[in-house]
DNA sequence: AAGTAATTTAATCATTTGATTAAATCCATT
DNA sequence: AATGGATTTAATCAAATGATTAAATTACTT
């Protein structure tokens, strides 16, 4: 499909078709694979189209890469953060808010996690360039409410305790399959109870002395 | 350095310091990048050996990598679950005693949660015959004691929650190291103190209704 | 329908990388 | 110190892979 606007030679408004299911096509390799693992010509291959007009639109792996994180990054703490900071929700309802965001969006995408992992290890500068990730949690809203709550522990305990017990299930999740503890079905079950779980164990957590 | 037996003409028997030295190189250039980035050469530079050398010793990257990552599957799980199997420990003590030796585990190879995690997602079935986790959970005594504490809860949910609790925070240590929240120092204060708390965070939950 | 720019492709290039080989070096035994 | 097997290396090969290019095709405008 050729383009439908000859008067604008600066622009990169691309027909978005087949840009973004090249895009689609590299978020899914990337994601399942790793960008080392990723071969380019698997990408093209799910995309339906051919080698070269992956480069033709985005100039090279490297670049491809860069975007698809850009927006995973994006997606993992874009839904969470703005709960983290939001000063309008009490301690306990925002346990709830997190719990439950973050389960649904992991579900819809559940090797986002170990993939994002994996690579700002690989990249922590510039995971740190995209996400202020210190700037946001000083003086946060949730961190408060954990300091008041529990002044006794570091608050990033908690944070790191709501987290891990949304977050673990799903990184672990190959592990569950592989040794038939859950299949597919009962996994999912099984993550849609912590939506309720989580948050009365979090609860339970603050209280414990 | 010759090998110091010539009357054995079949041996394998190698004299173990170079074929080790090559052996802990791979365990630390593959824990730290992944199978797919690490290239052969890495490893042998890390060695201080010539790149035909790791040939000669494993013949091959795959085969080198079988056995790290053999070793490394057998370091995570060799050491929780006789503590999950053991019949002798009450449900509390377990959980102490898991915490605390996992938390000194993972401190002392940070990276080897995520590479394993990894590395089972992108070869389940290898996994699932080196490890028979669902023989070892099956009627292991943990699990019975979990059903028996909460019978209205699936008891891989706690094992879960414990699990995660000590594994996570491991996982996204780059993403805490990267933003300043914590720094190395802090980092391995935060886990120590969890050797402590993750018991008795365990136990609230369980209570919770 | 012709012209034109946008889109797509097949073929090819250059580099990287896992692996091999033949020769050199080392070292215990004689 | 000479011998011979064990060990190590430099050089090279072959396949995989990211990227480029020039030509072919498509579809919109006139």
């Amino acid at each position: 499909m050729a383009k439908a606007r000859k008067q604008q030679e600066e622009e990169l408004t691309e027909d978005l078709s087949t840009e973004e299911k090249i895009k689609e096509a590299a978020r899914t390799v990337f994601t399942k694979k790793g960008y080392a693992a990723t071969r380019t010509r698997d990408i093209a291959e799910e995309a339906g189209i051919n080698l070269a007009l992956l480069n033709y639109y985005f100039r090279s792996k490297e670049k491809l890469f860069q975007q698809v994180m850009s927006e995973n990054i994006q997606k993992l703490f874009g839904i969470i953060l703005p709960l983290v900071t939001d000063a309008t929700t009490k301690l306990d309802v925002k346990i709830e808010l997190i719990a439950s965001a973050y389960i649904d969006l992991i579900r819809q995408n559940p090797d986002l996690p170990l993939f994002v992992l994996s690579e700002i290890r690989n990249n922590p500068v510039q995971f740190k360039n995209r996400v202020p990730l210190d700037k946001i949690l000083e003086n946060s809203s949730l961190i408060e409410q954990l300091k008041e709550r529990r002044p006794d522990i570091h608050p990033v305990q908690f944070l790191l305790n709501v987290l891990a017990l949304c977050v673990f299930p799903f990184v672990s999740r190959p592990i569950w399959l592989a040794a038939k503890v859950f299949d597919e079905k009962e996994f999912a079950a099984a993550m849609e109870d912590r939506k309720r779980l989580i948050p009365v164990w979090v609860k339970a957590m603050l209280k414990a002395k």
